[in-house]
DNA sequence: ACCTGAACACCGTTCAAGT
DNA sequence: ACCTGAACACCGTTCAAGT
């Protein structure tokens, strides 16, 4: 047993994100277990605390994995639109992501950090590119408004979308399908958008 | 050993509500074990077991009584102003709930049912009622608009609220008082509350 | 240096055995 | 009938020991 160098450290590395991103799309993050990681992998558990620190380390790198591929799926919404429109789009793009990898999706919100643990800067700054995208499309749809109430602006009304999606894609509400779901993002985004220009 | 009967299942069981409820309030709901309730009641880890089915029937009771005290809560809220400003009361009220008892408040989203198991309709009726609370102001604010209309602004709206409240006191997003995210609740449900009026 | 596998502490749950 | 406490299966984590 043991040194058997058939893979690098790096490619177990790979390994366990692919097995740990499968098992919890398909059982969901209770199921996410070192043993079952193991072996998935063909290795010992051992061997996955040798690419990773500990659970709470790999579950908070796979978050941070989610956060890219949903940044990703924002970015293809076109700018070939009004900022209005790219909202609502941006809106309907997370919340289709949210339902097509649920699990996954809902395990970032799931996981709560332990007590005195902080959230790591390289983490914090994946939600903030988020935000920022949606702060910079309030900034073309009300260029006089201040940079305070554009931001204020996006944390309202992308919280809310989150919100809509959480708790229509969790169960407890009872809605039937994505596209009642859909309908409720647009109809808090539509109003939100239109209201807070009226306000302004 | 055995046959105390110093109290009734019914004391025992509410002794165990309330050991559980002070482990979540202090320390989250990772932190709520059957020994550890056992050892606060005074009581061995079967002792629970004759009151409850398990923990998930447990957690769900839990659930369920922070549901009633936001109800509660929600309640209080003056019905003497216009429904647009009850439904901002309404939502300061929620946001101030999930602030105060944020460990309690929390645990109702952190924690998932297994697979197959089902919201029970006890639970649902709970959720609810909350829901029905903002469609009947929704109901008050446009009066000619259909009952589907008022269900979905309801339904919008709070999931808003809650995203908000949940997104905000959670951490990651660098909130920095509560006084931060009550403007953001205002902001949320004052303008969408404006568009929703002026789209209809 | 890489990897194993047994050990440890802790968890929810069960149930034969005591009173 | 009520309650115990030991047992069971399972969990994350560690680390001496192999190659």
């Amino acid at each position: 047993m043991a040194r058997r160098s058939q893979h690098s450290q790096e490619q177990i590395k790979d390994m366990v994100f692919k097995a740990a991103e499968t098992i919890v799309a398909e059982d969901g993050f209770a199921a996410l277990k070192v043993r079952e990681i193991a072996m998935e992998i063909g290795y010992t558990v051992g061997s996955v605390y040798m690419v990773f620190e500990n659970m709470a380390d790999l579950i908070m790198q796979l978050k941070g994995r989610t956060l890219d591929e949903i940044n990703q799926q924002l970015l293809q919404v076109s700018t070939q639109q009004p900022p209005e429109q790219q909202l609502i789009e941006l809106s309907k793009a997370y919340l289709f992501f949210a339902q097509k990898n649920f699990n996954r999706w809902s395990m970032i919100f799931e996981h709560r950090l332990g007590t005195n643990e902080v959230v790591p800067a390289w983490y914090q700054e994946k939600v903030d590119s988020i935000f920022q995208h949606i702060e910079a499309l309030f900034k073309q749809l009300a260029p006089l408004a201040t940079a305070q109430q554009h931001k204020n602006a996006a944390h309202a009304l992308w919280c809310g979308v989150h919100g809509v999606c959480i708790l229509s894609l969790s169960g407890s509400l009872d809605v039937v399908g994505i596209k009642e779901v859909e309908s409720s993002v647009i109809l808090l985004a539509q109003s939100f958008i239109t209201g807070w220009q009226q306000n302004l």
